[in-house]
DNA sequence: ACCAAGAATGTAATCGATTGCATGAAGTGA
DNA sequence: TCACTTCATGCAATCGATTACATTCTTGGT
C-alpha cells in the first residue's frame, strides 16, 4: 500500500542498466545507443516513472520555474498578460509562480529570496512601483540577468522590458479626436508617478501641442486607473465651467466609470462628449456606447516578456544591455466618439 | 566574484557548531539551548544565509507550494479568488503555482504529475469541467487528500470543496423580482452542463415554483457566462413575442452585455425590464444602470479554499470525508431592478 | 556521592537525480 | 595487426538540508 514513488533506481533495475544511463536516456537521448534508449523508455513506461523535481532542482541548481510579480492579484487587468506568459512558459517546460506585492510585503519576504533560495530561475515584474530597496537588491550583478519588466517598468534601473507604445497610443487617441473636429480636448490621467500615466499624458500633450493646441491645465484631470477614480473624475468634469468636447482617458475602466457617471447627469456620449479609453479590455465593446479605445495586446505583452525572460536566463554570453521591446498599440474606433457637431 | 550561495555549512562554521544544530536552531528552536540559538542566529545574520528550497524539498519531501488550476487564465473573474488564496498561503509560507487547463492540455502534462513529482503539495481546482481521466487519476488514495475544489466542483468524485450558495442566491434573485411585483420572470442560463449553471437554474425554478409561478420554457434562454453570450441572449430575448418583465442572469458579465444590447434596441432597464445578475463583479456598480446582483464573496471563497487545503494536507488523522463549505451570497439591490409598473 | 533521566549536540546517512571521470567496446587508418 | 580515437556505459561524488541515532553533558533524587 505504501505507494513509494518510483525512482531512477527502479527504472535502472528493470531496464538492466545504471542510473546514469537512465538519466542520460531521458535528458540527452543522443548520448545513448538506440537499443538502450528503447529499453529505458520501456522501463519508464512500465514503472510509471516521473523525475523528482526537487532532486533534479537540487542537483542542477535550476527550478524551471518563473516568478511573476503583480502589484495586485485582484486586479483583473493582468489576467490576459498572465495567460500570455503562461502560454510561452508551459511550452518550455517552465512552471509559473505568481505573487502579489501586497502579499509579499505583508509576509515580510524579499523578492530577491525567490531567486536566491532556488524557488525561481527568473522573474517577470508587472509592477513599476517596487520599493526602492527591492529594486536595488535586484540590480546586484548576480540577479540582473534574471529579471524582466513587463507592461510597467521602473526608471530607477535599466532592466530589460516589454511594454506597449504608450506614448504613440496616446498620440493616436488625440489625433483621432482632432480628426473628428474636436479642438477642446481633455485628459484624465492615471495615478500620479506611475510610468504609464506619465507616458500617456506626455504623449497626449505632445500631440496636442504638435497640432497647435495649447493644453489647458484645468482639462487635465488627475485620477487613477480604477473605476472609482473614473467616477471621481466625472464629478470633477461636471464642475468645469468651460468643458472640453472630448476626453482621452488613461484607462478603459476609468472611461467606463466616467461615462456611466456622466450619463447619470444627462451628459450624452458621444453627442455631448466624445471619450477615448486605453487598453481595450473585453468589456469595452459591450458597454453602451461601445468604447472607442487604444488597444494594447496584453496577451502579446505577456508572451513577449516570457520569451525575453527565457532568453535572458539561458543566454550565457553577456547580452546587449537592457533591451526594450515595444508592442504596438492601435486605435479601435467604436461608438463613444463622434464628429464634433457644428 | 563567484558569489557562491551560503549554506548551512558556512553558518555552522561561523557559529562554531554542527550543521545539525544550525538546522535545528532554525526549524525547531526549542530543541536548542538559548545560548547556541543566539549564536546561530547571529551567524545566519552575518552570512546572509537562506535555506536552499530545493535541498529542503528533497529531504523533507514537501515543496511548500500549492498549485491553483484555472479553467482559463485570461478570465478576469478569478483574480479576486486568487488573491484570497494567495493571502492565506503566503501567511503560511506557501508559494502559489498557477496554471490554466488550456496550457496544461496543450503541453501534454497531467495534473497528477504536479503532485507526484514534488512541484506541489496540494492543489486547488477552480475548474469543474476537468476531463474524465484527470478526475479519475486524482481520486487515487494517494492524492485525494491533497485536492480541494473551489468555486466550481465536480459531481464525478467527492472532493472537499468551497462554493457559494448558488441555489440560495438564485432563489433570492427571483424572490427580489417577485417582491417588486414581477410575475413574468425569465432566466439566462450559464453554459450547458456547468455545475454553477445548473444550481442557479434549479434554484430559480424552485423559487418560482414555490411562489406558484410555472416557469415558461421559452423564457429560459440558454447561454454562457461571457459577454458575447449575454449579447446573443439579448438577441434571443428580442425575438420573443411575449416577453417577461424581469430577467435573472446567471452572471454579471452576461447581464451587462445583455443590458447594453437591449438598450441599443430601445428597451429601457429597469423601466421596461428588470435585470438581476450574479457575482457582483466590481464593474456592476459602475455601469448604467448600476446592476442589481447576487454578491458572491470571491476573496472569501479563495481564502477558505486555501485554509481547507492546508487542513487537508497537514491533517494526518483521517478526516471526515469530502467537506463542503458553503459561502453565503447576498442580494445587492441597485438600479437595474424596479417595481413592476401597473 | 551515585545513578537515571533528560537535555543538548554531533556524526553520518539520507532524499533522488545528474555528471565528471574511468573503463571497456567498437571502429578507423596505416 | 597495432595504436588511437570515438562511443556507450558504469561508478561514485555531488547538490544542501534534515534527522535517526549516538554521544556527552546536566540535573535531580535519594
Amino acid at each position: 500500500m505504501s505507494e513509494k514513488a518510483t525512482t531512477v533506481q527502479d527504472v535502472a533495475r528493470t531496464a538492466g542498466v545504471s542510473t546514469a544511463t537512465v538519466s542520460r536516456a531521458l535528458s540527452t537521448p543522443d548520448k545513448v545507443s538506440e537499443r538502450t534508449r528503447e529499453v529505458v523508455f520501456k522501463a519508464v513506461e512500465q514503472t510509471g516513472y516521473r523525475v523528482n523535481r526537487a532532486a533534479r532542482n537540487l542537483r542542477t541548481q535550476r527550478s524551471n520555474t518563473a516568478l511573476v510579480i503583480l502589484p495586485d492579484l485582484s486586479n483583473p487587468f493582468f489576467s490576459e498578460i498572465l495567460e500570455g506568459i503562461s502560454d510561452h512558459l508551459s511550452g518550455t517546460g517552465y512552471s509559473m509562480l505568481v505573487a502579489g506585492m501586497t502579499q509579499i510585503r505583508d509576509s515580510g519576504e524579499r523578492l530577491i529570496d525567490y531567486l536566491n533560495d532556488g524557488r525561481a530561475d527568473g522573474m517577470i515584474v508587472l509592477d513599476g512601483s517596487l520599493p526602492q530597496d527591492a529594486i536595488s537588491s535586484l540590480t546586484a550583478p548576480t540577479h540582473r540577468d534574471k529579471i524582466v519588466f513587463a507592461c510597467e517598468w521602473t526608471n530607477q534601473a535599466d532592466f530589460p522590458s516589454v511594454r506597449s507604445r504608450n506614448r504613440q497610443g496616446a498620440r493616436d487617441a488625440i489625433r483621432h479626436l482632432y480628426d473628428l473636429g474636436h479642438r477642446k480636448i481633455g485628459h484624465i490621467t492615471g495615478p500620479e508617478g506611475n510610468v504609464l500615466s506619465l507616458e500617456r499624458r506626455d504623449g497626449a500633450v505632445a500631440e496636442l501641442t504638435g497640432l497647435g493646441i495649447a493644453p489647458r491645465a484645468e482639462w487635465v484631470i488627475p485620477a487613477g486607473f480604477s473605476l472609482p477614480d473614473g467616477r471621481k473624475a466625472a464629478q470633477r468634469f461636471l464642475k468645469l465651467k468651460d468643458r472640453p468636447t472630448a476626453i482621452f482617458c488613461a484607462s478603459d475602466i476609468q472611461a467606463i466609470a466616467l461615462i456611466s457617471e456622466l450619463q447619470r447627469h444627462d451628459i450624452r456620449v458621444p453627442n455631448d462628449l466624445s471619450v477615448v479609453g486605453f487598453d481595450d479590455i473585453e468589456m469595452a465593446e459591450f458597454v453602451t456606447p461601445a468604447l472607442t479605445t487604444i488597444r494594447q495586446d496584453r496577451f502579446q505583452l505577456g508572451y513577449a516578456a516570457a520569451v525575453l525572460l527565457m532568453e535572458c536566463i539561458s543566454k550565457d554570453s553577456s547580452r546587449d544591455y537592457a533591451q526594450i521591446h515595444q508592442i504596438p498599440t492601435n486605435l479601435v474606433p467604436r461608438d463613444s466618439t463622434a464628429p464634433l457637431l457644428p
